[in-house]
DNA sequence: GCTTGTTCACCGGTGTGAACAAGCGGCGCACCGA
């Protein structure tokens, strides 16, 4: 975390804007210290929760900069409420949104309004960027500030599902650097790493607020059969207090589980990405307008929403990674008032997790777009082939064709610009394909221990909230006691025994492995430490063996 | 990693059980044609 002294000009810019454009008062201080670094010239990392204002600070940092900002979202629907709040807040049409839900004549007149100066806000999709159109008419634009908006997207999402995520750091370079605001609602160290890594951030400023919410009890529940946890799940939301969350692994579950829901008397709805638009959205109306005590829905549910007096998040699954499960918990209680947040967990939901960690690229696929970008060695522009050009060749699916591409550029045998795909000089086919295998095998690792960290969550003695705190490099220095390993005691043994032994680690130092090469600590646990190595994900030590002999040191 | 479905050997002509294979998800954009 960096701190940055504001210059009496810099802030009292900000004080303005703030309060003759957007009639805010004062901010609070996560957001001057990040829109600061932003005007002085800085890239910026801002981890804050939904709810903490991350949008304040491209408003008014947008405002303050020459040039009109472009805003990546990844939502159409998330696009149109973050353009509606800046036109009601500031009386004019400022913001635009530029997509395919659109008219081409609506997305022209959002286009000229840009260029005129009228709007001074863009948003867009990663998507648009594929477009040469529209990277051309930015750089005519003089683009001064790119805001990546959800940029824990590039991380989560980037590699295999919406691969346009993993472009942007080119399209920045092609609109001339501008400078660059990332902002998400939840990061551990590694993923912010991957995020100023892929988007190119310069030098960046890294500020993380806001993250622990002690009024959300936190607890979890081990269950010995499906049927049980089924059993458990329902017996609980029935009786909390309303309205609450329920996420659920399948769009199947959604609807099972609102069905036995409103048989017990409850009014609730199922929600997922497989629902029609106008459903979804009637979902979401009635939730907001407490017309509805539960939504069980799959992770689609939550993105934008901002609903401050929801009273609990039941996890009836596990997630597939700490930062999805905080994520979806920090939608709890953000009034502040007393909220409960449970998983219910059966050892037996990882083996479904991992099984899902991305696996290994169709070998004979990869051979195949491997073999089409011959020749090697440095490729004229006309040599260089396009990705639609490479499916066409390949007779493959595009999402294939994108993934493979990706492992490759992942793997640095090939590389990727606006003419296209080439190998990188002296890469044959057989080398591009063992690394793209290894590249996959990466990724793979360290998927699967994603997963092997919720197991550690939900098993771990500790303080949760120190457990998740820690991860996300934000430390409580005592048990919380508003968990169920405070209430039952465990959580202030293992911390006295932490206390005993001094480890010589620091959550977030760098360290070597013998065999794992750099890391990161994560956390520390009693006599277990939690590291990030780059090549295979989180690993869980004992200090005791790990120290002995130097297997692990400072970096 | 677990569950379910299919195949096959066995022994005896229908039914049983072992071995093996397949299937198991979620997240959204843009584009196109009716």
């Amino acid at each position: 975390m960096t701190s940055n002294t504001p210059s009496p000009t810099t802030h009292d810019r900000i004080a303005d804007v703030a309060q003759r454009v957007f009639g805010w008062s004062q901010l609070r201080p996560g957001q001057s210290t990040a829109i600061e670094a932003v005007v002085d010239g800085h890239d910026v990392l801002a981890v804050m929760p939904t709810g903490y204002g991350k949008s304040a600070v491209y408003q008014i940092a947008g405002h303050l900069l020459d040039g009109p900002t472009v805003v990546v979202s990844p939502l159409i629907a998330l696009q149109a409420d973050q353009v509606q709040h800046i036109v009601e807040s500031t009386g004019r049409p400022e913001a635009v949104a530029i997509n395919s839900a659109r008219s081409s004549r609506a997305n022209r007149t959002a286009w000229l309004s840009v260029a005129s100066g009228e709007a001074e806000f863009v948003f867009l999709a990663p998507e648009q960027f594929a477009r040469e159109e529209v990277v051309d008419e930015l750089r005519g634009l003089g683009v001064s500030l790119f805001v990546v908006d959800e940029a824990h997207c590039v991380s989560s999402w980037g590699f295999d599902f919406r691969p346009d995520y993993l472009r942007l750091g080119g399209v920045i370079e092609r609109l001339g650097g501008p400078r660059i605001l990332a902002l998400t609602a939840t990061g551990s160290a590694p993923v912010r790493d991957d995020i100023v890594e892929r988007l190119g951030l310069r030098h960046p400023r890294v500020f993380v607020h806001g993250f622990d919410r002690p009024n959300v009890h936190l607890a979890v529940v081990r269950h010995e059969s499906e049927h049980d946890k089924q059993r458990a799940v329902l017996a609980q939301v029935t009786g909390l207090p309303k309205p609450g969350l329920v996420y659920v692994a399948t769009h199947s579950d959604t609807t099972t589980l609102a069905l036995e829901l409103s048989a017990a008397g409850l009014r609730a709805a199922a929600y997922h990405g497989g629902l029609p638009a106008a459903e979804r959205e009637r979902v979401h109306g009635l939730f907001h307008t407490d017309d509805l005590d539960v939504v069980v829905a799959t992770s689609a549910f939550g993105m934008g929403i901002d609903k401050p007096d929801v009273r609990f998040v039941v996890h009836a699954d596990v997630t597939d990674s700490i930062d999805s499960y905080y994520q979806e918990v920090g939608r709890s209680g953000r009034d502040g008032a007393p909220a409960t947040a449970t998983l219910h967990y059966r050892a037996e939901d990882l083996g479904l997790r991992s099984f899902f960690a991305s696996g290994r690229p169709d070998e004979q696929k990869a051979r195949a777009v491997a073999a089409a970008l011959r020749p090697a060695g440095e490729p004229a522009p006309e040599l260089r082939m396009p990705v639609a050009e490479l499916t066409a060749t390949t007779g493959l699916a595009a999402r294939s064709v994108e993934n493979i591409v990706n492992l490759l550029v992942t793997g640095r045998v090939a590389d990727e610009n606006r003419e296209g795909v080439a190998l990188a000089p002296g890469v044959d086919e057989e080398t591009a394909l063992a690394a793209a295998v290894e590249a996959a095998d990466q990724r793979r690792r360290i998927d699967e221990s994603r997963v092997a960290l919720i197991r550690a969550y939900a098993e771990t003695l500790d303080c949760r909230r120190q457990f998740l705190l820690g991860y996300f490099g934000d430390d409580l220095a005592e048990p919380c006691g508003n968990c169920d390993t405070c209430e039952s005691g465990t959580a202030y043994e293992r911390q006295a025994a932490r206390k005993a032994s001094a480890t010589g680690f620091a959550e977030g130092q760098k360290v070597r492995h013998a065999a794992w090469g750099a890391g990161q600590v994560v956390t520390i646990e009693g006599d277990r430490v939690t590291v990030f190595f780059d090549s295979e994900g989180y690993k869980v030590l004992s200090l005791a063996v790990a120290t002995a002999g130097g297997l692990l040191t400072p970096a």
